[in-house]
DNA sequence: CGTCTTCATCTTAGTACTAAGATTAATCGG
DNA sequence: CCGATTAATCTTAGTACTAAGATGAAGACG
């Protein structure tokens, strides 16, 4: 009897303590990514380059030239916000677009030479903020929850290939 | 000899894995994150809310009224945004400002009645959709990547209290 | 007590991006 | 081959928030 009467309750206490447990977890994750963020993105303040602007140029720089709605993809704008960053970049002289031979819709998004040196220039120093972010972590720390973020981002974005 | 000639090369390769490690947990915590948010927010659509709005009912439904700055200093928003918002949330009768006794100054924010209805509405919602997320972990995987991620997280805010 | 500094909130101008839609081109299927 | 559908990028109007600054009040200090 006290067996039966009790146990709802727990399940109740077990549930709540479930949920607060994954609301925590999401608040901490985000409060992280916030603040690394923010530090990364000081060091780009002084080129007058967004976030989303230098996500841009580091997929160029490290892919190479690639088709505006790739690069889309890649850092998960909207169509128009990859059309305004790339103009953005473009009046800048980082970034130039470049036709496509095998479709004529498409546009290729590269770094010129000037967006190149800047990368040069200012990618070490994003390394090694991230690497000085991380480094409350061991290598192994980091290496294990890589793979959990992964399977948490998986799986809320819908996709389940692990 | 073998080994002074190679040592500078294996402490680079082992920098530059190191420095990859560290990008690709930046990556895929800014994605899990973003998964994760896109996910909550999608509920808060057929409201009207947006999740920063979402952010400030939630913190005044669990603490209750807060001044102006408690609630910008809780979801880190500037502090024209905070006007803003509660502005927003005020027109829509779901917040309310409240004079504060001992100093002129300062503003409460309270929710209404209607805000207080809408978030016993969408709340348990919420938490459920932040529980299902996380649930591809185990409780035990959750809350040591919590705490991982707290170290994190402070650290890159530049707050060392552990 | 008076002055200077700091604080709490609001105001304003601006920006980064989105959603919706338009235009042109490519693909598909009968 | 042709019409319908889909795709790639651009255009446009709009929105959510920020940075900078303003205003009035409170606190600090000599």
């Amino acid at each position: 009897m006290k067996t039966t009467s009790t146990a709802p309750r727990a399940a109740k206490a077990a549930t709540a303590t479930a949920t607060a447990t994954a609301l925590k977890l999401y608040v901490v994750l985000a409060r992280a990514q916030r603040a690394i963020g923010e530090r990364t993105q000081a060091d780009l303040v002084p080129h007058g380059i967004s976030i989303t602007e230098f996500a841009i140029m580091e997929a160029l720089y490290h892919k190479g030239p690639l088709l505006l709605g790739e690069v889309q993809r890649k850092i998960l704008v909207s169509s128009g916000g990859i059309t305004f960053l790339v103009d953005k970049l473009a009046e800048r002289g980082y970034v130039e677009r470049k036709l496509c031979a095998t479709d004529r819709r498409a546009r290729y998004a590269a770094l010129t030479r000037k967006g190149t040196a800047l990368m040069k220039e200012i990618f070490p120093g994003h390394a090694a903020a991230i690497c000085e972010a991380m480094s409350v972590l061991t290598q192994a720390e980091q290496k294990e929850m890589t793979a959990l973020l992964k399977r948490l981002g998986k799986a809320a974005a819908g996709r389940d290939d692990t």
